[in-house]
DNA sequence: GCAATGATGCACT
DNA sequence: GTGCATCATTGCG
């Protein structure tokens, strides 16, 4: 079992995204272990890309996605929703992936339960496959923003299943109608293609 | 099947 | 006061 290190989050931002495909979170609970292979990300890259927070500069929420590779950087959003981002390339470049879906291998029925599905809601495939019902179903919070997940503890990335070039595919990112046209088209949203954990079924 | 909508807290003008 | 890197439910047919 190898943790991912954090030379691997110095890299550019979109082969990270695409190089975290297949990967397995790991999510550390009262000693039991929550994980999933990752099947869908996007990146937000740089100060000038609008669909980022960081594009607005410098701010006490942005300033992590400055900060240095390999930490998360998490938001709440719509008031109810945490997003987990890991922050990317080099320090003072403001830059993260966007975890956005996850095949849950381990403690599939505490993510059950921690999502409070009804019956009709019961797949697996339903679990954690968008970003905020992942954060919910691993229980990740603002507890762990700006956490390193190098240590092996709480949160971490373990060497997962290669997914071959001919299975990934690339598109516009989601729900970024408020960015510049160019921005909004960037095909910086990767997947495995006919994947049934992937965002929007 | 789909589109429309309400929930809900906080960063930021 | 405005607007979210979302999701589950409702109301259609």
């Amino acid at each position: 079992m190898t943790i991912l290190p954090p030379h691997f989050f110095a890299q550019s931002t979109l082969t990270v995204a695409r190089a975290l495909l297949g990967q397995r979170l790991v999510r550390e609970l009262k000693g039991q272990r929550l994980s999933g292979l990752i099947m869908e990300t996007e990146a937000y890259i740089g100060p000038h890309d609008t669909a980022s927070h960081a594009s607005k500069g410098r701010t006490p929420r942005t300033e992590l996605m400055f900060g240095p590779p390999g930490r998360t950087y998490i938001y709440l959003i719509y008031g109810m929703y945490y997003m987990l981002n890991l922050v990317t390339e080099e320090e003072n470049f403001p830059a993260a992936v966007l975890i956005r879906a996850l095949e849950p291998l381990e403690g599939v029925e505490t993510m059950q339960r921690q999502r409070a599905l009804t019956p009709t809601l019961s797949q697996r495939e339903r679990f954690t496959n968008g970003p905020g019902k992942l954060c919910r179903a691993l229980q990740i919070d603002l507890s762990l923003n700006n956490w390193p997940v190098s240590l092996g503890q709480n949160l971490w990335l373990e060497a997962g299943q290669p997914i071959p070039d001919a299975a990934a595919a690339s598109g516009p990112r989601i729900g970024v109608d408020y960015a510049q046209p160019a921005d909004r088209a960037a095909p910086w949203r990767v997947w495995v293609r006919d994947n049934p954990f992937v965002s929007r079924r």
